[in-house]
DNA sequence: TACCAAATGATAATGATTGTCAAGTACAAA
DNA sequence: TTTGTACTTGACAATCATTATCATTTGGTA
């Protein structure tokens, strides 16, 4: 992610901040920051160990709620994953993904095809649809390259 | 799922574990026919909790390795969730999902259209695709009025 | 029926996440 | 700028989910 774009992120988070009346922290700042420089799907404890570099001795309770807080405002995602541990993702746009089978690995793709597809009507079901991932399951280079 | 689909499920399972020499236990059979019986993405503990009361005492452990081994051999299948818990699903064939972002409930969803999705070629990243689901994301009826 | 590889179950260990609460901080009001 | 206070943070413990270990049992086959 290029810094014109990360640092847009930012200004949005703590706008955000300010006009709900959340309070604009250092470490929410760091850690925003730091899960904007992972270009796959960081897990909690990855942004922790990430974080600390940038912010030594913050706490690793901290990072899971600002995490969550976070996606709760809109400024990160989290990446459906088979595993059990959350994923998190910065990127918030409509984009797709890669499953693999194997290894479990989530790997995102791009294709205008796919933004492009049809949302169908789910007001029957009470369900009101924002946006949409495709997830494409199989099995990744890597793991196709071991058997 | 109907008694029929689901018996045809076991059988398929026998004979997999027939020709892949896998022992058919009764406790596998205990467990896939459980998973069988819910209609929404069972937890394994919650399976655990249902297949205790056909076969009562059957190991936590058990029904862990169990599962996973009914993935490996495509019998169910994972699905995909933003939270940390690893969940279950007795569908194999594509069909897609309604993913609340508020309770991160997932609901399955049939719809013609969308299984007419144009997988995109991934060739040049060496994944091979299999199949794909489709993730609505948005807010369930429940969440909607609480609000 | 007897053998053996593999599964099971009891238990402990690990890993991920959440709850609690005293102490610190952001920020709005004075 | 100082002060008050509601909210956040960090240390720690607790909980929840999952995996590792290994002695015992069992399914499948000869
Ligand atoms: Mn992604
Ligand atoms: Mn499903
Ligand atoms: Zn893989
Ligand atoms: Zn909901």
């Amino acid at each position: 992610m290029d810094k014109k774009t990360k640092q847009k992120r930012v200004e949005l988070f703590e706008r955000q901040c300010r006009s709900q009346g959340v309070p604009f922290t250092v470490q929410r700042r760091a850690i925003l920051e730091t899960v904007l420089e992972f270009d796959n799907h960081p897990t909690a404890e990855q942004v922790h160990d990430a974080v600390t570099t940038r912010f030594p001795g913050i706490s690793r309770t901290t990072v899971y709620r600002t995490l969550e807080t976070l996606v709760q405002m809109g400024l990160i995602t989290k990446a459906c994953h088979p595993g059990s541990v959350v994923r998190y993702d910065r990127r918030i746009e409509v984009h797709h993904h890669l499953v693999c089978q194997r290894c479990e690995e989530v790997v995102d793709i791009s294709d205008e095809r796919l933004d492009a597809l049809p949302v169908p009507d789910t007001s029957s079901l009470g369900f009101e649809v924002f946006d949409f991932r495709v997830q494409l399951r199989g099995i990744c280079r890597r793991c196709r390259k071991k058997e």
